[in-house]
DNA sequence: TCTTGACACCTAGTAATACTAGGCTTACCA
DNA sequence: TGGTAAGCCTAGTATTACTAGGTGTCAAGA
């Protein structure tokens, strides 16, 4: 239901949820459409891949929690990782008030 | 600058700047420059399309203005323009409201 | 016992879209 | 007359979210 709107974002959302601490993929998909009251309610397919390409890029760090009843992939920030979402939050206030400022908001 | 974050928010853009009266394509990229203090600057190549995406929609309409010293293509807001405006305000206030709450904003 | 559904992960391919990088013409000014 | 700004255009590219499939475990109910 959101379209394209969700495009160059969806990292800040993903680092700003697991600064609160480390979590699994699954975990992550179900903080992000309670936060947002069920606006962000995303496939997997949407949120596996993005939590992939933020730990290749070295902004999460991932183990395997063997101790749990299923077999979980647990992500963290990394050191740069809270510099980046650090970044994105800025980015974001600028652009969501340049929007706001643009299209009369 | 701004990367993938405009995707699915150029079209409110446009029609935000186009809802203030008919304007050509040069002098809406500087309306956008000018609104957003420069965060907009966006690449004719970018503006340009977009433009003729959404009037093949139904959201604009052109005509080709001779009389101005150089030839200008002026668009205008349809009554559907409007319309779809108004919506795309509301989904950007939710939007971005919902990111606000789940970065931490 | 069997089946359903929630939990939990994955990936190949698709569609949408902003942008790059070019090209064109006309007017104006030094 | 040569450059720059105004003004328009499009083919191709890269990125990215999503679709649509797949795998397997576990608990609860029929």
């Amino acid at each position: 239901m959101i379209g394209e709107a969700l495009k160059g974002h969806l990292d800040l959302l993903l680092l700003a949820i697991l600064a609160e601490g480390p979590a699994h993929g699954y975990a992550v998909i179900e903080s992000l459409s309670l936060r947002s009251k069920g606006l962000f309610d995303l496939p997997e397919g949407t949120v596996y891949p993005a939590l992939h390409r933020l730990e290749s890029q070295g902004l999460l760090r991932s183990r395997w929690q063997n101790d749990a009843p299923r077999r979980r992939r647990v992500y963290e920030l990394t050191l740069k990782g809270q510099r980046a979402l650090a970044k994105r939050q800025d980015e974001w206030r600028k652009f969501s008030k340049a929007v706001d400022a643009t299209a009369g908001i």
